[in-house]
DNA sequence: AACTATACTACTATAATACTGGGAATACAG
DNA sequence: CTGTATTCCCAGTATTATAGTAGTATAGTT
């Protein structure tokens, strides 16, 4: 139950991205540096958020990357499930339904709990309420040219 | 983020023992094949909640495990905390305290309240919980000799 | 003494994670 | 139209954690 760095890191990377939205795109090499992750590991994991269309990119020179939508569009949720996909691999492999006497079907019920809970928080909040947080001392900085 | 086996055969493990609550030891094999699960492997689970004070043991010819408290004392969350072990495994590698231009402190944040929304679940639960769903039809079944 | 169970320790297999590297494709700048 | 900056794509590797196996020691019962 632990959360993987894919996941830590990639929600790092897409408030970098927030944080720079309706600016120019962001290179991979300057998230990488500011977030001081692989570069090539980054790459896979924006290639994630890209696929499921959280991101957008520009190729070339001048290029990079840039949120698909304004951050108080995009639920953490979304970047989540992406990278970190469900908690849960099967159902109970026993029983299609519900079944009292099952032990697993029990347990599977507390899982599922759990599994809300998390989505619960994931969901009532958004790239904009982590740019709130992190904003102010920021945007005195210039990471432009 | 995935639940691992452990947590998962343990906590039903935990249920078989809350189900047989004031009688007779249950000796891992029966456990094991109740659950299907490998005989050697949850001998290693159960060792590690009786470690953490949850279980108790008897040797010896009709010897076995039992729950070392009555099923409603003991939390869904301790058999999880001592199988699954924290979500994350280090504070913030940057600062000691809250910096608020710190991605990783702002996303830190959000890693804490889904912790303790998890918690949250398996701290308003027992073992008596379960039991409560999966005894009625179990009652009518012997499993003793 | 013989038997039945836990207790302990070490080993192995498998899978997932966290990377690393190389080159192809694309677009812009001059 | 050439060079260069970037994304894109694919393949490989290292490390770690999980899941499971094996063997033997130890304690308690009969």
């Amino acid at each position: 139950m632990k959360l993987s760095s894919r996941t830590r890191y990639g929600m790092r990377a897409m408030l970098e991205l927030a944080l720079e939205y309706g600016k120019k795109p962001l290179q991979i090499k300057s998230i990488a540096d500011r977030e001081d992750i692989s570069n090539k590991y980054l790459e896979q994991l924006i290639a994630m958020l890209k696929s499921s269309g959280l991101v957008r990119s520009v190729r070339g020179p001048r290029g990079g990357y840039m949120l698909a939508r304004p951050p108080q569009d995009i639920l953490l949720k979304d970047i989540f499930v992406t990278l970190e996909g469900p908690i849960l691999p099967v159902e109970c492999l026993q029983h299609a339904e519900y079944s009292p006497h099952c032990t697993d079907c029990a347990t599977r019920q507390i899982w599922d709990e759990i599994q809300g809970a998390i989505m619960g928080v994931l969901q009532s909040r958004t790239l904009k309420d982590l740019v709130d947080k992190t904003g102010q001392s920021r945007e005195s900085k210039n990471y432009q040219i």
